[in-house]
Parts: C-alpha cells; structure tokens; sequence
DNA sequence: CAAAAATAGCAACATTGTTGCAAATAATTG
DNA sequence: CAATTATTTGCAACAATGTTGCTATTTTTG
C-alpha cells in the first residue's frame, strides 16, 4: 500500500484523486508551494475551491505547515516532526533565497529562545530569513 | 512645522493630503496596520490605488516596514529605528496577539542571533510571535 | 504666478479567496 | 458485492485584494 494512501489514512482524511495528487507534489517538491504552483502542478483539472480545501485540512491535520511571507504569499511545506491534529510543532526556520526564489525549511536550524519581557504569553514563533541558499550561493 | 510635513519632506516625497493622513493613522495608533484599516481609519474618501502607492513608497523610503503574516494580511508599521531609502533596520520581534488581534512591535525585543550551516548567506530575519499581549494577559 | 514634475482618481482588469448547493465519489454496512 | 451513508468535488456566483494605463489634479520649482 502506498505511502501517500498511509498519510491520508493515517489522518481519518479520505483517499480521493485530489489529495493524492496534491500529497505527491509535496511529497516529490524539495521546498515550499504557493498554492498557485498547487494549482499549476498538481496535474491537469483541479478546481481551485478543492485545492483550497485540501490545504486547508491537510494543515489543520498536521500533514503541511504554513509559512508566513511578507508579500502576501504564503506558502505550504510538508510537516516532518510530529505534528498532529491541531498541533504543530515545526520549530525550525525558514529560508526565502532571492535568487531562486524558493521557500526551504531548514529542519537543523532550531528557532532560537527569545526572552520577552514579562507579562506576555508566547505561544509559537515564526522565523522567516531573507538571504540566499546553498545551491544559490557558490 | 508640522512633524509630518517633516517626515514626508525628509524623505522627499511630496507632501500631499493622502500622504498626510495615512502618515497620521500610524503615528496615532499603537500597532500595525493592514491595508484594510487604512482604507477605513485614514479619513473618508481615498481611492484604494492610492493607498497601494502611498504604502509602497513609505515602506521603499523607510518610513514603514512590513510584518509578514500566515494569513495573507500583511500588516504596516513606523519604522522607529533608523531606517533610510532601500535600508531598514527594524531588527525587532512583532507579537501577534491572539486575543485583541493586534499586532505589535516589541522594540526592546531583539532578534536572536540564529546560526546557519555554512554556505548559506543571510540578508535579514523575520521574527513574528504568536501569543498574547501585556494588556489582554491580565 | 507660470511651467514642470509628481501624484491622485478612475476605469478596467487580474488574481485570490469564500460560500452554498447539487452531483459525484468514497467509506461503511449488511 | 451491492446498497446505504458519509464525504468530497466541481460549479456558480460572489467578495476581496491587487495591478496597470491614462488623464486630471495637485504640488513643487523657479
Ligand atoms: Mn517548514
Ligand atoms: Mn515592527
Ligand atoms: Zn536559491
Ligand atoms: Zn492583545
């Protein structure tokens, strides 16, 4: 049985074309996805409004995670800890390369402890770098 | 002189009625703000393109800076630091707070040193918290 | 104040995101 | 396996957000 079909079943999500597809593509990208590169990778025919709604349930299960963007374009990694239904717990940063233009999760680089002053309730931290990749860079 | 005209003039940008209000809504209010507040808060009648333009140049002169977000609501902010045309050196931590849905710059906040592996080059970190703020903790 | 430069508003359009509903598909049950 | 039930999909219609070109208006300059 496929590893894509375990993800999904795994997740009480049922098996339909659309999430495998979507499943694949994640799972054959290295780097984030805009859900414009869903809508043009994702193979042939897929109405927006399920692309839109696969992604939101695959967030809300833990399968992807989202990565926040200072353009209005936020784009969608596949989880690799151990996050579950309603709990994430993808505590690495990001990289935005401006040369490739890729998004990539830097799953060995831990979000740093960050000391606030008292009186505030932290309950997550997004790190997001601007810069340029590995393979960008040489 | 006003401290606006100020602003706008140390910038060389052209002191218009447009400028002056959207410059005024955000030294009036603590925390960021979207387009969407702008649209409503900055006066009465501003056509939407303008506000486009008038926050882009802001942020491209230094007067702003944007804070990414998960949700595709990127917000505004004063820049308090010395940021010029091009540079922005706004190196502090934005809280995001889940109750009064405000978001806000910790300015005595500052971003952590994060080490990468080598070969990566970094231009500049984004930190956005979720959480709650001093004022709804209580 | 007049001329030149910059900006604002308008219109038209593109992209992105949401909702309700009926048809199609997937899971369950006997 | 077939029938029933539950879930998901696509469609349509719409709302919100963002972009561009052009002209009229405003601002700056001299
Ligand atoms: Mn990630
Ligand atoms: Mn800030
Ligand atoms: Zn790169
Ligand atoms: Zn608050």
């Amino acid at each position: 049985m496929s590893n894509i079909q375990n993800i999904l079943r795994n997740n009480k999500l049922s098996v339909t074309e659309g999430r495998k597809k979507i499943l694949q593509l994640f799972l054959n990208t290295e780097g984030a996805l805009a859900h414009s590169d869903i809508e043009m990778g994702a193979g042939e025919n897929f109405d927006r409004v399920t692309i839109y709604r696969t992604l939101h349930s695959f967030v809300e299960k833990g399968i992807i995670h989202v990565i926040p963007s200072a353009d209005n374009s936020i784009k969608y990694a596949l989880c690799k800890d151990e996050c579950s239904e309603g709990h994430h717990h993808d505590h690495h940063v990001h990289l935005v390369c401006s040369v490739c233009q890729k998004t990539l999760c830097l799953d060995e680089v831990v979000v740093p402890v960050v000391n606030f002053p008292t009186g505030y309730y932290i309950e997550n931290i997004e790190v997001v770098a601007n810069g340029i990749c590995k393979q960008c860079n040489s």
